[in-house]
DNA sequence: ATAGGAAATGACAGCGCTGTCAATTGGCCC
DNA sequence: GGGCCAATTGACAGCGCTGTCATTTCCTAT
């Protein structure tokens, strides 16, 4: 059992053959007879032989993997985003290596730090906003990078987002065009998203005459159904009920229909909800939860896309910018203001 | 920009050193003079220098690496489990290299094999039900292995989890308790936890004489709160409307819940709900959901802990078998049984 | 039957780092 | 001021694999 792990020399004698052949037998099959190839499979089944991809990398200088930096693992908004890395890279023969940073900047600079001693061929990261120090270890390790989510004029290389402030912005107006002047938001965690999301509220809410301050409540927390309840909680408390809430994730939003439910507040005719991002649950609520759908899924497809585009044949995006957009979901949990 | 990545030794001729100076000042500062190390460092930065993982495993036979295999990145379950993993493990200085087996034992083989590739120095992984050809893989590795999740007594090394079946057996229990007796089951996906809990289910049922396969509604799709939904409609139209209903997952309770409303079903009044888990959202709703709570967090503590022990002092755990129990959360959506 | 060439296989070096042991330096005591 | 030991630094080999080129084997066409 604790037996010392084969290497290609094992299976090579066991099959009496060289060590490179057996090598050309797992990565080109087509390079070795027929007869040659089954007799080295069996070699290879019966030592449990798993290659080394240490020496792998060493020698051949290729890694296969594909560095995947997110903000978090609990969060479901990069739930559908890393799967579509993974439908669109597995396949294609790369390990998908992620990482997260916990919203973290130290922890960022870490876990890239320790992806690049990995040697990806390339890193996909989620946001805009990396340290300086950050950003050199980037570009100085001359591997091509995608910085998603977010959208900014100046990438490190490749930049593939949304505008988060403007969806935002769209959603706050989406309230007040159907009459709400009592505009509250919740935002949780505060990241770079949290906080262009914010922008885009205050700017709707100024455009308007309305004051952007006054129903606002936050909270450095994390995003949780359970901080939407206590933030809408906080709202009321300061004596400022609104009328509609634009939240910066569905599970704000969550939190608030329920905080609603067990307030007696009616929803949508005393209070509209609109959410952030369209996760699965929004849609299924009752009422189903208004909110700004991001193309997650479609996101990582790209992304995908472009890396093994620019690894397999050196062929770049025509555009180093490029807008997935969003779409603004209008559901049963926004209303017209009722006199 | 694209030019070479730098090594140990470029990092020495900058400093002025030898490569295994710059080694030692990197790993075993204490061994290397302040001021040695102090070039060393700045070398180190002005090169952007970053060792490579893949030669240093090759030379120390080293990796820090733990390997995690789940069965799903998108599954909230897995969220607090992965970030107990995390917080317990990366001070420690490893890293942690998540694989998902999106519930596909093909998929579950060849993470395996990806991960040994990797040679980790420990896998923890979640399930007991490996296909034989995983299990040889994970035995012939000579890697400690920590089965979690679920309760085995043919462990491939350590295992550490709890009953799932026991768990779905008392909450059911507790609605038949309560006076139901039209108790329904709602399932999905049915992977070898969702199927544990179908027998926890069966299991309470045909002890108090009821009819377990009546009220059942199942699909293998994935886990959402929208398949939460479609599942009581299905139960409801094929004219077995239960009274109370136990959720394999708190997904599917919220799902049911939410049902519940869109229909005018008073929960718990008509409807009693219970779930699975314990996600972060079910104390939050409203009413707040029943639930049968899993310690994940403490599960991946405890996994880390473990895996740490054997590495740095071979001390093994005095049982291979450890239950981390779970706590059936009776809450507001689960009530008596009225006239 | 044999030359000629394609297909299949092998030999060898070296990827970047660290374990091991050897060499050098510096500090301290008498 | 010389000798001794500890602290510091260096030289060298080799981890397991693959790129490259050399060699052998096997056909095919004459």
């Amino acid at each position: 059992m604790r037996r010392k792990r084969s290497t290609l020399a094992d299976v090579a004698s066991l099959a009496g053959v060289s060590a490179v052949t057996v090598s050309r037998a797992l990565r080109r099959p087509d390079m070795v007879s027929a007869k040659l190839h089954d007799r080295i499979q069996a070699a290879v089944r019966e030592l449990a032989y798993v290659p080394d991809v240490a020496a792998s990398r060493l020698a051949s200088n290729r890694t296969h993997t594909i560095g995947v930096i997110v903000s978090s693992l609990t969060n479901g908004v990069f739930a559908d985003y890393i799967n579509a890395l993974h439908d669109n890279l597995l396949p294609a023969g790369y390990q998908v290596l992620i990482l997260s940073t916990r919203y973290s900047e130290a922890e960022e600079e870490k876990a890239i730090a320790t992806l690049l001693g990995q040697h990806p061929e390339a890193i996909i990261i989620v946001g805009v906003d990396q340290s300086e120090h950050a950003r050199r270890l980037l570009e100085s390790s001359g591997v091509p990078v995608v910085q998603t989510f977010q959208l900014t004029d100046n990438p490190i290389d490749i930049n593939l987002g949304l505008d988060q402030e403007q969806g935002a912005y769209e959603a706050t107006k989406a309230l007040i065009d159907l009459g709400h002047t009592r505009v509250g938001v919740i935002a949780s965690r505060l990241d770079a998203r949290a906080r262009a999301r914010l922008e885009g509220y205050s700017h709707a809410m100024r455009e308007a005459g309305l004051d952007d301050t006054k129903w606002r409540a936050t909270t450095p927390e994390q995003t949780t159904v359970m901080a939407g309840s206590r933030l809408l909680g906080d709202l009321i408390k300061a004596g400022n009920q609104p009328e509609a809430v634009f939240c910066c994730d569905d599970l704000l939003a969550l939190g608030v229909l329920f905080e609603c439910q067990r307030r007696g507040i009616k929803v949508p005719n005393q209070m509209s909800i609109i959410g952030y991002n369209n996760l699965e649950f929004a849609a299924s609520a009752e009422p189903p939860l208004a909110t700004v759908a991001t193309p997650r899924y479609e996101m990582g497809r790209m992304a995908a896309e472009i890396v093994r585009k620019i690894i397999e044949s050196g062929e770049r995006p025509p555009n180093n910018k490029i807008d997935v957009g969003y779409t603004l979901e209008l559901r049963g949990s926004v209303g017209r203001r009722r006199a």
